[in-house]
DNA sequence: GACCAGGCACATC
DNA sequence: GATGTGCATGGT
């Protein structure tokens, strides 16, 4: 018997096909782009990963070796650059001191005593924390984002006032703990979401619109 | 010109 | 503890 939550990832594997998010990226790149990547869109993100790699800085130490306001122009089309200076180098600099800068080092730490570890580190937060663990470092982290709780919310799957971790709980109660499966249906959720769930109140189009509750409404 | 994008920390009540 | 606000660029 299918859980609701597996069906949702049928119907949208179907409907979108895989999306392969950081299929090509380095494990370093994906951690400095799950920082860039906050409330920002994924092309002004690859500008500024870009730009790292033209000067030659897709680095920890070569990034924590540049000056801050060299970052922070390497950074610019990101948006929120003079943050997410300071949030970088947080994060290269958690990573240099406490796995050398090794990401094999990285992942062989426990899993959930790495989470509250990147959680500790200045503007890594639980969906940030969970992209690196699951993205970079193939654990089995579940990550759940506006996206994820928008489309759950409307069709009344969880509560409208339910909490991060209050939806990452639900999501994995109803899947396998699968790397690929988190990876997939985060990006599909993505998908959904900016391709629909706006503006109109019904999207016959979406692969989702025969699970929505009657009277329920998929934007607004 | 308004609105949005693969959040988070911090201030204020 | 809950709620509000600043952060910044680039595309639609």
């Amino acid at each position: 018997m299918k859980t609701t939550t597996q069906k949702v990832f049928d119907q949208l594997l179907d409907s979108f096909g895989p999306q392969h998010w950081w299929p090509g990226n380095s494990p370093l790149e994906v951690m400095v782009g799950a920082v860039l990547v906050q409330s920002t869109n994924w092309k002004n993100v690859e500008q500024a990963l870009e730009n790292l790699h033209a000067s030659d800085a897709m680095d920890a130490a070569r990034i924590l070796a540049l000056d801050e306001q060299e970052l922070q122009q390497l950074l610019r089309p990101a948006g929120y650059y003079r943050r997410k200076t300071r949030r970088l180098r947080s994060l290269m600099q958690f990573f240099v001191e406490h796995y050398a800068g090794s990401i094999e080092l990285m992942r062989r730490a426990k899993h959930f005593e790495l989470r509250k570890q990147l959680l500790a580190v200045h503007g890594i937060g639980p969906e940030t924390a969970d992209a690196i663990l699951l993205y970079a470092l193939d654990k089995p982290a579940m990550v759940v984002d506006t996206y994820t709780h928008r489309v759950f919310a409307r069709h009344g799957w969880v509560d409208f006032d339910a909490d991060y971790h209050q939806l990452q709980a639900h999501l994995v109660s109803e899947l396998p703990e699968d790397v690929s499966t988190y990876n997939e249906l985060h990006a599909l959720l993505v998908q959904v979401g900016k391709s629909y769930c706006r503006k109109v109140p019904r999207c016959e189009a979406c692969p989702l619109v025969d699970m929505l509750p009657e009277g329920g409404v998929c934007a607004g």
